[in-house]
DNA sequence: TAAAATTAAATTGTCTACAATTATTGCGTA
DNA sequence: TACGCAATAATTGTAGACAATTTAATTTTA
């Protein structure tokens, strides 16, 4: 009777739990490296603990908890050589589903593209060239080429765990893009790549994209080198 | 006082449970896309269903099982789109460890690697030239050079979710090498451009060795067109 | 006083029971 | 007979209780 579920999927009271936790620790609302505990963050969220350590169980697999066997759950610490591990893990995988991309990539999300690019273009920030905040920009471009690769496993890798990775770390260490202007015109000379259906020069300049990203940040931590653990 | 636990880790009934079932579904002995039934499973290995969902969240979480809320677990399906797929995966994330090892791997590591090659090289299979399972060692060769990459989250994501995965589909489709000894020179070039330090090339050499194995099962299936779905 | 051992408290892992949802069976109707 | 609907059975999701382990607090001893 009551079956309007054609698009929503059934929602469980974990998966719903989950959704918020995960909001919470990326937004840092979660203290980092300290033992959660089951009871008081149960009774917090009004809900059994069966149901909590669903929720954190997923949490972990996505690495954004640890835990110990009869220890607990605690958020990880985020450290420089772990956000480097991670931005050597995307430049490889997004290298990958860019390159697919150029294959398999259908006219309408080909569009799309064109159209995010000549937004950006077009919007105040890029334009005075100054340096702006542009994470929800950046997330649209690389979430579009990484589901442009039609391969699942990628796009579960980079959508659902790493991106909520890296949010957590702009969160924290309050990244800002001071390459913004620099940042667009690689985008479009991906986007070229891919109109010409050059998967390998897609995928060297999705690489050389991100590994800019890393040593920028690089270069940043070596700035503030004592400050940050 | 029992406290002898200085390299084995506390194992609850949960993570005992995930390894029997991981080794179970790697070898086939679960029927695939069928529905599990968790009260027969947990009668069968005499544990709670809540011992058993732990187990099956996390199989779920490497890939091996898939879920739908209020319907249950199942193995996933194997497909030729599937295994592709993860090939294309394996073969960036190795082509980045294989980079990244060049410059981290340790003198241990690599005098491991070295005797490794010497062995394969005059083991029996490879001065016939002959065709075989070469499964285990081909499994040494890459762990030891995902290991020496140091990078955590491709540790974690080569060696413990994707390798299970290629294993089940090792057992369910019956690959076998018919190019181990291309293979081993492969291997020999692959660490060739290690010792030398040459991270690019390494990469380079990697993919490709990783692309000419599935190409190698692309043909395969090719072959086999119409036997499997 | 400081370290070690022992006891007590709290936390996690596991089990069982119940509620909510889904799948199945049987019935009635076109 | 085939299709749709209703009632039943079975399964999953969630809650709460107990057991095993860890952490803390306390006492004992050098």
């Amino acid at each position: 009777m009551t079956q309007l579920s054609l698009e929503c999927r059934a929602m469980t009271r974990a998966e719903e739990l989950f959704f918020t936790l995960r909001k919470m620790i990326v937004e840092g609302d979660i203290p980092h490296a300290k033992k959660i505990s089951e009871p008081e963050l149960a009774s917090q969220f009004q809900v059994s603990r069966s149901t909590l350590r669903d929720a954190l169980a997923r949490l972990k697999s996505m690495g954004l908890l640890s835990s110990q066997p009869n220890v607990g759950y605690s958020v990880i610490s985020l450290s420089q050589t772990h956000l480097i591990d991670i931005f050597h893990v995307r430049e490889s995988l997004e290298g990958m589903a860019c390159k697919l991309a150029a294959s398999n990539i259908t006219p309408t999300q080909l569009k799309q593209l064109q159209a995010l690019l000549s937004h950006h273009e077009s919007s105040d920030g890029m334009q005075s060239g100054e340096a702006y905040i542009q994470a929800e920009k950046d997330r649209d471009f690389h979430f579009l080429i990484v589901q442009a690769s039609h391969n699942p496993m990628l796009i579960d890798l980079l959508c659902e765990k790493l991106y909520y990775l890296v949010r957590m770390y702009r969160y924290q260490f309050g990244m800002v893009s001071v390459r913004a202007k620099q940042a667009l015109f690689e985008h479009q000379h991906i986007v070229h790549a891919l109109q010409a259906g050059d998967g390998e020069f897609a995928e060297v300049l999705m690489r050389r994209h991100i590994a800019n990203a890393r040593a920028n940040i690089e270069a940043n931590f070596l700035h503030n080198q004592g400050v940050n653990q």
